[in-house]
This record gives structure tokens, C-alpha cells and sequence, in this order.
DNA sequence: GGAAAGTAAGTGACTTGTTACTATCCTAGC
DNA sequence: GCTAGGATAGTAACAAGTCACTTACTTTCC
């Protein structure tokens, strides 16, 4: 019964308030996401949040960097693994899949984060974010036709939107269904038809 | 100088009001559209939006249903005047992608409703214009199949994901570059890879 | 002259951020 | 080893602003 509360490092809190966001932006709109809301639930009051950061908006930007780094090296470490540039592409396709349907709150998190009207830092961390992303598939498509795997007339830039674009599909699709199961699932007939439309004839 | 104030009809106001939130999503968030926003845009007190509306919710549910309404008559235009399924399909997305570039807040709308956790009416609208939407792809696709233009094997369900999250992947990008224009310009880019991954062999 | 459209000024609920205070932690000095 | 005390983490209440919606009244229309 006497519940000595147990404090917490500065670093751990910010730590543990970023993975508040991003399960509550599982659950919610993140619009819908108050200091409130995060302070609830982790078990603390709703000052106590600024107590490590100034701002709500700081609290969004570091939440939003987490998810940046997590899945850039996740996606990094697939392309890694992989044999040739197309297998690469699929790797990553399928982790990134992997990472939507283990936080479904990011990419949700991240579309709303561009809808802002405001040039917000968070904006400009999801921007870079998704510009290094779109610079590993440029890498990846270019090395994949040089060696004959994909087309070599291939638009790389559309190509990446259309990798991006199918992937938000598939987000969408599952915000339609209400079950973030049916990513997983749908996700390898929406690559297969991906893959035809830019592999060598 | 002596301006009489012109009193508008029930219907009027209602189609005007529409018309001002559409054009408010296109300039920001539609999370940030408040009702004092939207009688601004109109020349009203915010009080008047309620002499026609019982509640904001349902000013959004006219505004979504309006936008439903527009893009699948567009859509269903362009198809009936097509040669073949597979002309049709085409003709179909370029009108979406004519359709959102001149009402960019429409996408914005229609998945920041999507993303509400609640059950309101609107996201239910949302829900069965999209559903329609896949019905109108999914005849359209299977009678490509039937006349050899798209390939046998083909996963419609899968297709016709990809086909709304090909425009998302291009409405991202667009609010990526803060610039509506490129999502006319890079549009054919990406459908020609599209059409190419549903394609006969 | 009555009905409908619009105004101006609220009301209450909610939200971010602040402040004065308290609890816990960590370490320096005995 | 123990403890005084400063630094840090957390609380509770509140301030200031915003938002959707209401109400009492006025203007315009037919």
C-alpha cells in the first residue's frame, strides 16, 4: 500500500514521454493529443511534462526525431542485409511495413505533423526525414538499374513517391478497416505489384 | 459606403459555407479550421454558421459529403467516356489528380477525418465514398482483365489500394514541397509506373 | 407584420504553460 | 556509515487564452 513514487532521471523521463506520444498517437488523432493526455498516461501530473520540456512542441519535435532515427536505421540495417539493390528495396518495404504496424501512431504522427500550417521544427525534422529516406531509395533504384533489375527508363523520382505513396495506402487503408492487422497482410500483393511496374521488362 | 448587408437562403448559406471550408483546408490544417475562421472567410459572426448548422460536426459532415458527391461524379464522368477499362482507369486518375489540385484541402479532409478516433458521422461519410470508389476500380479492373488489357493474375483488392495510395504518395509529396503545382506535374510520372505494375505481360 | 438571417456579448469547458510548494535523490563532510 | 543540505523531480492550483455553442436583441425579407 505505501507507494513510494520512484523518480526518474531526466534522460529516462524523456525517453519514457516520447513513447507515451507515440502510443498514444496509436490510439487517437493525434490532434487529439494533450499534455494531459501524455501526462496521464505515464503516471504523472500534467506540469510535471515541463519540467523536461519548455514547450508541447519540444515534447512533438523529440518524438518525432525518435521516429525518424528508429526508422532509418531500421530500414538501413535491412538494405544492409540484402543481396542485390532490388532485394534491398523489398527489405525496406517490408521492415518499414514491420515498423507502421508496430507504431501505428507514426506514420499518422507524421502526415499530421506536414499538414501544419506553420513551419514548425517538427515539420522540418519529419522534411529532412523523409528526404534522407527518399535519398536511400534514389541510391538503391539507380544501383538496381545499372545492374539490369529494374527499368532502365525508371523515373527515380517517381518511383520513390510511388514507394512512399504505396506504403501510405496501405496506412490509409487500414485507418478505413480500423485494423492495423490488414497492413501486414495486404502489404506483400501491394509490393508485388509495385515491383512489376518498376522492374526490367 | 451605405452597404446593405444581403441576407442569404438556408440553402445558400449552406453550399457557401461548404465552399468555405473546402477552401480553408486547402490553406491549412483542418484541424485548425475553427467555426470563427469559417464565418470570417464568409463575412459572418461566428454565431450565424449556427442558425444553419446545429453543430460544427455538422458543417464537416456537409463539407465531406459535398466533396464525396463532386469526386465521384468527376470520376464517373471521366470513365463513361473512355474507350476501354483500361483508358478508363487512367481517365479516372487524372481527374482525382485534377480534383485535388484545384481543392488541395480536400485529401487533407477526408484522412484527418479518417484519423478521428471517434465514431462521428463524417468519418462513416469518408468511409462508404471511398468504398464506393474501390467498387468503381474494382469493375473497372476485373473487366480489364476480362479483355486482356491488365494482367490475369492481377490482386484487384491490392490494385486498387495502390491506386488511391499512388495520389496519397503524390499529395505527400506536395505538401512536402509546400507546392500544389507538382502534383499535376509529376502525376503521370507515377501513374505510368502504376500502369505498368497492373499491366499484361 | 411575422418569419428568417444576422449580430454582439456572453458561458463553460478545455488547453498550454506558470508558480509556490513538497518529496526524493545524491553527495560532501564529519 | 550517517546525515545535512542543495539540486532535481513532482504536485496542485491557477492564469490566460481559445473554442464551440447560446441567448437576447436587431435587421432584412416577403
Amino acid at each position: 500500500m505505501n507507494e513510494r513514487p520512484q523518480y526518474l532521471t531526466a534522460e529516462e523521463r524523456r525517453a519514457a514521454t516520447v513513447q507515451a506520444v507515440v502510443d498514444l498517437a496509436a490510439e487517437k488523432n493525434p490532434a487529439e493529443i494533450t499534455t494531459t493526455a501524455i501526462a496521464e498516461r505515464m503516471g504523472l501530473t500534467q506540469g510535471a511534462l515541463f519540467r523536461h520540456f519548455p514547450t508541447k512542441d519540444a515534447i512533438l519535435e523529440a518524438a518525432i526525431s525518435w521516429v525518424g532515427e528508429r526508422l532509418l536505421a531500421s530500414v538501413d540495417k535491412a538494405a544492409a542485409g540484402a543481396a542485390s539493390p532490388s532485394a534491398a528495396l523489398e527489405a525496406m518495404f517490408m521492415i518499414h511495413i514491420d515498423f507502421v504496424a508496430r507504431h501505428p501512431g507514426v506514420p499518422r504522427m507524421l502526415f499530421g505533423e506536414l499538414q501544419r500550417s506553420d513551419e514548425t521544427l517538427a515539420k522540418r525534422i519529419v522534411q529532412t526525414s523523409i528526404r534522407q529516406y527518399e535519398e536511400r531509395l534514389h541510391r538503391l533504384m539507380e544501383a538496381g538499374k545499372a545492374q539490369g533489375e529494374l527499368d532502365a527508363e525508371l523515373n527515380v523520382d517517381a518511383a520513390a513517391v510511388l514507394f512512399i505513396g504505396t506504403i501510405q495506402g496501405l496506412v490509409m487503408q487500414s485507418l478505413l478497416a480500423g485494423k492495423v492487422s490488414r497492413i501486414r497482410r495486404d502489404a506483400p500483393a501491394a509490393y508485388a505489384i509495385y515491383r512489376r511496374g518498376i522492374g526490367a521488362a
